[in-house]
DNA sequence: GCCGATATTTAGACATAGTCTAACTGCGCC
DNA sequence: GGCGCAGTTAGACTATGTCTAAATATCGGC
């Protein structure tokens, strides 16, 4: 299966990832390297299978799995019962709607932690901030 | 269902929450309301039916779901597959140890966090850290 | 270009957390 | 004692996620 590209510029990001980039995987990219969602697996599926119709659910579990072990993506477990999916792999906090359940980016230099490196016993590999409540009607 | 006291404490403190004190939900309070381990709703259900074989798996969610509403409990989501609940529902902060998964309190008083008050257009309803590294071996 | 080896994808079975339903139990009140 | 209601129960059901075994695509050597 080809496809004829545009893509060359996710390909290569595949590629320097040292992920070998099949049509499938490629289509999956396209979609969840570049959303500011945070979608979970089965959004991913849905969309993806939108432009590519015989894609297999396991196939985007799998690929998922691959891209977070490659460092392009990042699990978030922020609400019951659903991994969402971040490529902003940066560190950085987030906020839960709690009427919507949608998640956004907080940027790092959004808020000011302090004190984590005087926790005792134990090796710090990332913290965050996650805020909850409601985005106020504009 | 009757049950031989010593539970008194802890039947007050439902009836003061507004729920009745049923021998199943004295079973369950028992356990959860002064864990300080975070466990889930099947752990709480294992865990009761050492003392109470009968009581039945929906009655467990049923309960922790009423205790949740009436303020003795808070629902956490914090890894994969699994609500927890924590009997400590002032404001606080949680670590997530990588290697077993277990979850400990951070006191509000070790961490400083700055800034949530200028983030713009959400009514915050609450925030915690989330730190995740390894407990060091001693 | 063909061929065997390897990597990837696929459908569907399986596991598990959580929800829902409909029947049953037991207590409070007449 | 019988009625009514809150609470409990077993088990069916749903949804997210994992696993397997077979099918397919790609690759490197010829
Ligand atoms: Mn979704
Ligand atoms: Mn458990
Ligand atoms: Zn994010
Ligand atoms: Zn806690």
């Amino acid at each position: 299966m080809t496809r004829r590209s545009g893509n060359q510029a996710l390909i290569d990001r595949l590629e320097r990832a040292d992920i070998r980039p099949s049509a499938q995987r490629v289509a999956i990219a396209g979609y969840v390297l570049s959303t500011a969602d945070h979608p979970s697996a089965d959004d991913v599926w849905q969309r993806v299978k939108v432009d590519f119709p015989m894609v297999s659910r396991a196939t985007v579990y799998n690929t998922l799995q691959l891209f977070t072990e490659h460092g392009l993506l990042r699990q978030l477990v922020l609400a019951e019962g659903k991994v969402v999916f971040d490529p902003m792999v940066e560190p950085h906090h987030h906020f839960v709607d709690d009427e919507t359940g949608a998640i956004e980016d907080i940027p790092w230099s959004a808020l000011r932690v302090g004190k984590v490196d005087e926790l005792e016993g134990v090796d710090v590999r990332e913290y965050m901030v996650v805020v909850r409540g409601r985005r106020r009607r504009p």
